[in-house]
DNA sequence: TTAGGATTGG
């Protein structure tokens, strides 16, 4: 028999295999049967490097799966290719394609196998006649000629089969396909050889983590990640094992399709590929990953708006380019603009304007509200090739905050600094991608000749980004001889001082002019209270380990099945694979029948840890932690928070609260379009809803005396919200920033500044005594000092 | 071949 080795095109007919042969089933394979006229097929599910016998004889060896009997005891088998025919096959079988063997030997193991493989290996070879041969599962056009010169196809009638390994099977020295969540990636960028590169890190439900060196001379054929969550699908990467871990590599024909890890969004794959091969099972496979990623996978890495961003961090924007120039040698300028206005005064990077790529007049317009990017060294080249007018999502800026020490006139520097580290790099974002799109809407409707105006309203603009010492000193004064708080009502009072409101009887109202001696709690966040409007209790905020030990505690009600997938909500329940086996249900609530966009979600959860429920905030709007009855789902205790949204946990108040059965959140997912307004659901769910404040004392001295004045507050005063401070760093700098500018530390009387202020008198008697009391009202920080 | 994740310089 001839030794005919080709692919086969899929779709394209052919000759049949030579009509004497006959398929053989791997269950009736023995050693010593007569298999001349017998023909194996299966789908490669593993390929091992090509070696080199002690004789100088190739050999190759596959493993070859019988995807009609995967169930069956035996379903797949070694074969050993020996000689030319070794070499041939090395070039062009990969892992997933079929493989059809015959004339080969059946060669019985010594020792009998534990899997389902064969205990018999099959040997093949171009001196004991045999044939192979390969059908192409990809539509990629390659035919070798076959050594007898005659042509041969196989027909294929069978949809093309591939085989994913878990993540956690992955065995060094072998070819494979594989599907796995991004957790952590590179961006291509032009390695130090002759390719790009890019580095991916996956994860699957196995949590096992694969990280991959994806090469390419082809920017296009490297995997299209935009963000951490992506679902990425390998074709045929290489596998094997570097510093005792597993480690991906891109082997010849290597592929790989890219989709969104939102849950709910469409299952598109990015590709460069003009065919690919994508069925229903593999959309199932997408849904199934994102819906383990959402609550597995940390969210994507610091994301920010030009209006959120913060000095001193590293950040990733997604943005447009509006210009760019070379700086020297190893620096490149981009300017680039989100639509968003950075808060502090930002860094313009001097360059000549003949050296300054971009449309004028449009630089002219958004010179308020467009960025300078300073990016460094590996990255130049990139952004050198980058169009004027693109999208980009550049990742792990550095916003340094320059001439700290003066923070009156410091300004915020971009860079993108040389290296990779952390994925630091630039991606250009095609206008099909949802976030692209989002931009373009938003740029489009940024009015700018609005934003010309806000030049003479804020008074950190670009104008004064190198302010001097006078623009410092007239700040300074400023603030001694105006007020650092500003009145919201009653302007029409006049002041009155101090000792006449010690020395009059409550209750009044007065306007006051005074200073800020000292305050309490010191230690910011001490201030935050819960408090319940309807009894008018406070109460400190729980901390987390009261959350996380309310969870143990419910974690041991384990979910009734008969609670799940009602008309209104949608069930997805597992067990962890740790020792603890916890089940886990999560019931995500419908609107007409549908689930939402996980921005629109509620979801309610059982059996989760802090950790999980914590990642599932920053999926979806809101969060329940709830657990199973015999009849319904219910809340925890009420030390824990009913809601989550975002940053704010919500919390009910004990006294005042009685909870009713989850299902009576139904009404609100039948409404129009719910809003999960959580007073709406605190309403529902029949709880009182405690609101988050600020409680401090103010000692307020004046020339003539002082007085202690509350200052009650949920944001009107510092214009914060009580509820977000506590998760938010950024807030919290901002409000000690406010409070050291009420109150400079170390500063004499005369040198604080004024407050201007209504505080209202009241009495508070016990049995023993009456009390006058004073609390701070109408009031705010001044637009400038916040 | 290249990179092999692990910020902060200009």
């Amino acid at each position: 028999m001839p030794v005919q080795l080709l692919k086969i095109i899929e779709g394209q007919s052919g000759t049949p295999l030579p009509s004497h042969l006959q398929k053989e089933n791997l269950q009736h394979l023995q050693e010593g049967c007569d298999h001349t006229n017998k023909y194996i097929e299966g789908i490669v599910t593993h390929s091992y490097p090509l070696t080199k016998l002690g004789d100088g004889t190739d050999l190759f060896k596959v493993v070859v799966q019988d995807p009609d009997h995967l169930c069956s005891r035996i379903n797949s088998i070694n074969v050993l290719i020996y000689g030319k025919m070794a070499e041939d096959c090395a070039k062009i079988i990969r892992h997933g394609e079929t493989f059809v063997v015959a004339g080969f030997k059946v060669i019985k193991l010594p020792t009998a196998r534990e899997d389902s493989r064969h205990d018999c290996h099959l040997e093949v070879s171009e001196e004991a006649g045999s044939a192979i041969y390969v059908r192409e599962t990809e539509m990629v056009q390659i035919i070798l000629p076959c050594s007898s010169g005659n042509m041969t196809c196989f027909p294929c009638s069978v949809a093309p089969k591939y085989v994913y390994t878990p993540l956690n099977h992955l065995k060094g020295g072998t070819i494979v396909n594989l599907y796995g969540v991004v957790k952590f990636f590179k961006p291509p960028y032009i390695s130090k050889g002759t390719d790009y590169c890019s580095v991916v890190t996956l994860v699957d439900p196995s949590n096992v983590k694969l990280t991959c060196s994806l090469f390419s001379g082809n920017l296009d054929s490297l995997p299209k990640i935009y963000k951490v969550g992506d679902i990425v699908r390998f074709h045929r990467i290489k596998i094997r094992e570097y510093n005792g871990q597993m480690q991906g590599i891109t082997s010849g024909g290597f592929a790989s399709l890219t989709f969104d890890g939102t849950v709910g969004a469409p299952v598109v794959p990015r590709t460069s590929s003009r065919a690919y091969t994508f069925m229903d099972e593999e959309q199932k496979t997408i849904e199934e990953l994102r819906i383990w990623a959402a609550s597995n996978i940390s969210i994507s890495g610091p994301a920010a708006k030009l209006s959120g961003v913060q000095p001193m961090l590293f950040f990733d924007l997604t943005c447009q380019l509006v210009g760019k120039a070379k700086v020297d040698g190893s620096s490149f300028l981009l300017k680039v603009w989100d639509g968003t206005k950075c808060p502090y005064p930002t860094w313009k990077v001097p360059v000549e304007a003949k050296d300054l790529e971009g449309e004028k007049v449009l630089l002219h317009q958004l010179r308020n509200l467009a960025v300078d990017i300073l990016v460094y060294d590996n990255h130049v080249q990139l952004a050198e090739s980058l169009q004027i007018g693109s999208f980009l999502r550049i990742y792990s800026i550095h916003s340094k905050q320059a001439s700290a020490d003066n923070e009156d006139v410091s300004h915020i520097e971009f860079h993108l600094h040389g290296g990779t580290c952390y994925g630091r790099g630039i991606g250009v974002l095609p206008e099909s991608n949802p976030d692209v799109k989002e931009l373009k809407a938003f740029l489009e409707s940024v009015d700018l000749t609005d934003s010309q105006n806000m030049e003479s309203i804020c008074s950190m603009d670009v104008d004064s980004t190198f302010g001097n010492v006078t623009d410092l000193e007239l700040h300074l004064q400023r603030c001694q001889q105006l007020s650092v708080t500003v009145l919201t009502d009653h302007q029409d009072l006049s002041n009155t001082e101090l000792k006449t409101i010690i020395t009059s009887t409550a209750p009044q109202q007065y306007r006051i002019r005074a200073k800020l001696r000292t305050y309490k709690p010191q230690k910011l966040h001490q201030s935050v209270k819960l408090y319940c409007s309807k009894c008018n209790s406070l109460q400190e905020v729980p901390d987390r380990d009261d959350f996380d030990l309310i969870l143990h505690g419910s974690a041991g009600t384990a979910p009734n099945p008969e609670l799940h997938n009602t008309s209104w909500y949608e069930s997805v329940t597992w067990t962890t694979q740790d020792q603890k086996q916890r089940e886990i249900a999560i019931h995500f609530v419908k609107h007409d029948e549908m689930l939402q966009y996980p921005e629109d979600t509620l979801l309610m959860i059982e059996g989760g840890t802090l950790k999980e429920i914590w990642k599932l905030t920053k999926k979806f709007k809101c969060v329940i932690p709830v657990r199973s009855t015999k009849d319904d789902l219910e809340l925890l205790d009420l030390s824990a928070p009913f809601l989550l949204q975002g940053n704010v946990k919500y919390y009910g108040c004990k006294q005042c609260s009685t909870p009713k059965p989850m299902k009576n959140l139904s009404s609100l997912a039948a409404e129009q379009q719910p809003s999960w307004e959580p007073t709406e659901i605190a309403q529902v769910l029949g709880i009182e809803l405690l609101q988050y404040v600020f409680i401090m004392k103010f000692t307020l001295v004046d020339e003539t005396g002082a007085l202690n004045a509350y200052l009650f507050d949920y944001e009107k005063f510092f214009q914060i919200p009580a509820s977000e401070i506590l998760t938010n760093n950024f807030l919290q700098q901002k409000m000690q920033m406010t409070m050291n500018t009420l109150c400079p530390p170390g500063k004499r009387f005369g040198d604080l500044p004024w407050l201007e202020c209504f505080i209202r008198s009241y009495n508070v008697r016990d049995a023993m005594k009456n009390q006058v009391y004073y609390q701070i009202f109408d009031t705010t920080v001044a637009e400038d000092v916040v």
